[in-house]
DNA sequence: TTTAGTGGTTGACATTTGTCAACCATGGGT
DNA sequence: ACCCATGGTTGACAAATGTCAACCACTAAA
């Protein structure tokens, strides 16, 4: 079984930092945090643990401190992630999510290119 | 000022319903949150109260039954929810996220042809 | 060896969310 | 006059989340 694992918010912050970067350790975690949410050694200490109990990350015994990774991939986040997003707010559309966006003229020309590529991509897959 | 509402899974159901069809008594949410969620009443109401406190709903008197209306854009509610998620997962790139999509297969041949739709759509806006 | 950092852990606490069971009021029926 | 169905409201409770202050252990420097 491989149970869904929901992250929370704050949660999120540090599986980020993981997954841009591992293995860290507490106070690297800390400093990288520093800006953002400002959390202590303890916070960051209580996210661990609690990620550790849902199975999100693991670590080793690394010296003087202990080295944190990630268990999980990204993208099996993401998708879980945007599969709950997407249906709570726009009925699992994502159709509905872009024309929202675009309506909101929250869209760059820069991005409309993107999308182009990723479209044409995605496209020319699956075919032979 | 309007502060950001922030809305839960939960209250997220009770929101779509409204802006769905609105006004709807207690009675009637719970019976078309029946198969969903099984909800009872007293849920029900505590979910529209804390709605209400947010400021998202309101409701007026209406014989037998109250009647309750949503108050904030379901536009708005979408943006701030989809801005948040997108930071949290996505790094704030709508881009990644339909590339994620699109590497993740879920994407159908459908969607892509609304997707095209739409970006045309938002090209040709914006010009005279 | 005394001390000041470093890193690790515990034990709370406050808030938010999900979820009622139970109780109260009222207006039709009988 | 009495009772039940319908609607409204209260008062909890448990789990999840955000957030430490405080304490312990160990080491390297003074």
């Amino acid at each position: 079984m491989n149970r869904s694992i929901r992250l929370s918010e704050g949660e999120w912050k540090i599986m980020n930092l993981l997954w841009e970067n591992a293995p860290r350790t507490i106070a690297q975690l800390v400093s990288a945090l520093k800006e953002d949410t400002g959390w202590t050694k303890g916070t960051v200490f209580m996210m661990l643990s609690r990620l550790g109990e849902k199975g999100a990350v693991r670590f080793e015994e690394g010296g003087r401190s202990k080295l944190f990774y990630p268990t999980v991939k990204k993208e099996a986040a993401a998708h879980q992630e945007t599969e709950s997003f997407l249906s709570r707010v726009y009925g699992g559309s994502l159709s509905l999510l872009v024309a929202s966006m675009a309506g909101q003229k929250a869209l760059s020309s820069q991005e409309i290119g993107e999308l182009y590529a990723i479209l044409r991509e995605a496209e020319s897959e699956g075919k032979p």
